[in-house]
DNA sequence: GATAATGTTCGATC
DNA sequence: AGATCGAACATTAT
């Protein structure tokens, strides 16, 4: 979505801008939003974890997190609004990008950008991101050490890594035959690079391709993804596990109220 | 009608 | 203090 938006839409004027009252958590509302945002230019398109980062002039940056169903993506000059858009920013060329969400569980905040970094670790309480080849073998061991949550519960938990989400993480944990259910910091030390690597692997897999869309997802252009024909696992329960040679079936369990899909045949 | 869904936060309870 | 669990948020689709 972020590289969509960046060919798309940076560098446009934002003529206007309007959103929905309840959108706007912090730190005012809708009004502020609109104010800070008229006759400024898009910068920037950036991405911690999960949330997008539209970086505008005058210091302002707006955070924008989607939850299940969020979307956002130009209209073309003319196109009429859909269902549930909950933010617009009118462009100068006629284009008015939108933020829709049919559940509302995304989020939308405005902060300084000069106080970026702080609200995604403190407001966003984000942990380092989960693409960002930066963190080191040991700096991964230290997180996991620290923590005896089944390694499917860790994963999702964004205050480690971000940008892991339910369907991934049950995907990276079948590629490195994890069980969901072992503690984090049972992991040795082989399993620990591995499942680094596959985290890796497994995102950029996605990000190539484009997300996944099972019912809601679309990309910053407004169309679906295509990661969801590569999925091992997830969605899959009663089916044949796709490793070869392994002849499994996927199982579907509860954990912290997530649907986890896995094969207890090669998942160790 | 019941259930589940790509997510997070809150309060209660370990 | 820190971890963990269930409920809640709102809408759509099966």
């Amino acid at each position: 979505m972020r590289r969509d938006l960046e060919r798309s839409v940076r560098g446009a004027t934002i003529v206007r801008a309007r959103a929905d009252d309840p959108l706007i958590i912090e730190p005012v509302t809708s009004r502020k939003l609109k104010r800070v945002l008229r006759g400024q230019t898009l910068e920037s398109l950036g991405r911690c974890g999960k949330v997008l980062i539209l970086g505008v002039s005058g210091g302002w940056s707006v955070l924008q997190r989607f939850g299940m169903t969020g979307q956002m993506y130009p209209l073309p000059a003319g196109a009429p609004l859909p269902p549930h858009t909950r933010m617009v920013w009118e462009l100068g060329d006629g284009r008015r990008l939108v933020y829709r969400d049919a559940r509302r569980f995304g989020e939308t905040r405005l902060v300084k950008t000069a106080d970026l970094a702080e609200a995604l670790a403190g407001v966003c309480r984000l942990g380092h991101d989960a693409l960002d080849a930066e963190l080191s073998a040991a700096e991964f061991s230290a997180l996991l050490a620290d923590h005896a949550t089944p390694i499917k519960t860790f994963l999702l938990d964004q205050t480690h890594l971000a940008g892991i989400g339910n369907i991934y993480a049950s995907e990276i944990l079948h590629r490195a035959r994890l069980s969901p259910l072992r503690p984090a910091n049972s992991l040795d030390a082989q399993e620990r690079r591995l499942l680094q690597r596959l985290i890796r692997e497994v995102l950029a897999e996605a990000v190539a391709a484009q997300g996944t869309t099972i019912s809601d997802y679309v990309t910053g252009a407004g169309e679906t993804g295509g990661f969801q024909k590569f999925l091992r696992v997830y969605g899959r329960e009663g089916e044949r596990c796709r490793r070869r040679g392994c002849g499994g079936t996927v199982k579907r369990i509860v954990q912290a109220q997530r649907s986890t899909f896995y094969c207890p045949k090669c998942q160790k």
